[in-house]
DNA sequence: AAAAAACACGCAAACGTTTGATATTTCTAG
DNA sequence: CTAGAAATATCAAACGTTTGCGTGTTTTTT
């Protein structure tokens, strides 16, 4: 047996000995054509198991349904979540997925990109890595009119459109949180001064303590490399303060287990943990924080896809409009209490 | 400023006053065009950010260099490991990776797989949803001669190429450590008998009960919706039979982390636990099974996007061959012993 | 019964690129 | 010089589909 090519519109055609253009509108329903010619036509399409071939008719009209989805790690459980999120809303308005992961490596997200853009994606949804600090690969697609939607990790750049989440107000609720509960002496075990969302969780900790009449200690806040080591360096520096903090709030849940059973190793029981939800698992815990923030990632993907795809129909913005609206969404982070067990 | 279209492989031509064909050829560094045209085209090119157009490429030979991914949930971290060996492969080899997710919906599974024939992927990689009861939607591919390789849930039906884990062999491996540590009760909160994967689980349960000279008691082994009243329901089925298990092998982390929980709850501190690794971080957690079987999804991703890029490649077979090799990689499950912390 | 309207279909161009066949120029050797 | 080879460049077809426009046939209207 033949490796059968699949079946085209052509053979259709001959088939039936009417012309290519009449199978073509038949099968789309076009008026110009009598019913049973149409009917006739559908039937033979189906007997071949015909598929319009995307390829060619993508190619023919530039549009090829496909948004590109450019992330540092798949198996994240926030970008695992946020991809979910992204192809939901992709199907519902029948757009598929091409998928990359840059591994947070800038290089490999440069290619990446322009891989995306010559496999001329409708739009692309990037999550930029740690190491990229130089964003003209994205110009591109401004020249091209091809949107682009940032999320999460979004670029120090001006004029784009994203989605991210606001740490600063989580971050707010969740030391207020715990100031309600009594405590007067809370750390924090921040990331990286680089990051920008380890400034939202010191903003947001500041507000909190200054907004309650509390003067804030900068030495209550520690940084940190998010390694375990990091995590237990952070720690011994903190609890070696004057003040030993009874409550510390951590950059990420990573770093809550390794502060938290740190402190179990110490013997410290009493210290109250709050974290940023990143691991599903850890409300299953036996030492859980008592609260965590939460960034909804799934909710995050299906926003960002949304706005891409709606910037995708929007009719090309007129020659000569030099304002353009770009859509700067904040997903606000929340603070979850966890249920006692 | 108008929206610029992109460049494209005439423009070049016309403003270089040459024929469109020898800018191709230029491009592609064929040996037929002088060193001095193709200069001058390459730099206009470049100058001009040229990028070939993908579509109309894959359009013109038939090849997208995509493959397709069908798989039940992006969020799970089985499937987001495995994805990631995926999409590693894919770009080492060339390729982009076209994603969707069933949600263990058989009907939308249908539809994606077909939607990704009309892609025109070269291939497919698809692990079915729970769902799926019928399989015609594949035999499409088999026609087409479009390579499908399933892994991890596959399809009960011959000639296909799949990768999948063999759990019957880490089961064993779990069972004997067990009883190397001296257990000789140990019971098995196992899934639904509808699922390989249980009957896996159970037969290896069983080989290494036998062939350590012990009866296999079936009353040790309690089914299990995988819920969490579903675990409590079978650990007290478990934990009132006349020989108490000193050591028990769960389903999955979940249910691990459900029973482990409930028997602390009871106050029972010294059954040992074994599990199969489907959350990362449950190494970090207080409480934590001794030992876990692992199933390496993200090296069984890998695989079977290899396997699936080495047949796209193959020579498509001899008309009139009737054998056809079909891939069939087990990757063995191992059992990884916890470090004591 | 003739003109107008409605209907059914075909022709051919277009999308961007590659490629086998062919044409033109330049070079080499006799 | 010139025949022929080598080097360089062009032509045109092909991939599968959609779609504006044209044309012929039937039906309706007056």
């Amino acid at each position: 047996m033949k490796p059968d090519k699949p079946t085209t519109i052509k053979e259709i055609a001959k088939l039936l000995k009417v012309s290519v253009s009449t199978v073509s509108r038949a099968l789309n329903d076009h008026p110009s054509i009598g019913l049973t010619t149409k009917m006739r036509v559908k039937k033979l399409a189906s007997e071949m198991n015909y598929e319009p071939n995307q390829k060619a008719i993508q190619f023919l009209h530039g549009k090829s349904f496909i948004i590109g989805v450019v992330l540092p790690e798949l198996s994240e459980s926030f970008f695992s979540a946020a991809i979910s999120g992204i192809e939901d809303v992709a199907y519902k308005r029948n757009y598929t997925v091409l998928l990359a992961q840059s591994h947070d490596d800038a290089e490999k997200e440069k290619l990446l990109v322009t891989k995306m853009k010559s496999q001329r994606v409708d739009g692309l949804l990037v999550s930029v890595s740690k190491t990229t600090s130089s964003y003209e690969h994205f110009e591109v697609f401004r020249r091209l009119n091809i949107p682009v939607v940032f999320f999460d990790r979004i670029p120090p750049i001006k004029d784009i459109h994203y989605v991210r989440s606001n740490l600063e107000s989580g971050t707010f609720e969740a030391v207020n949180y715990l100031l309600k509960k009594g405590h007067r002496t809370i750390g924090l075990v921040n990331g990286p001064d680089t990051l920008v969302a380890s400034h939202e969780r010191k903003e947001g900790y500041i507000r909190a303590m200054t907004s309650n009449r509390l003067k804030f200690d900068p030495s209550l806040m520690v940084e940190c490399d998010l390694s375990e080591e990091g995590t237990v360096k952070a720690m011994d520096t903190m609890l070696n303060h004057r003040r030993k903090p009874t409550a510390i709030v951590t950059f990420n849940d990573y770093v809550a287990l390794f502060a938290m059973r740190y402190a179990k190793s110490l013997g410290l029981k009493d210290i109250d943990f709050v974290s940023y939800a990143n691991l599903p698992i850890i409300n299953y815990m036996d030492h859980t924080p008592i609260a965590s923030v939460e960034q909804f990632p799934y909710k995050q993907g299906k926003k960002a896809a949304d706005i891409l795809i709606d910037l995708i129909n929007k009719p090309r913005n007129e020659v000569g409009t030099t304002e353009q609206a770009y859509f700067n969404v904040v997903v606000e982070s929340e603070l979850i209490i966890s249920e006692p067990k």
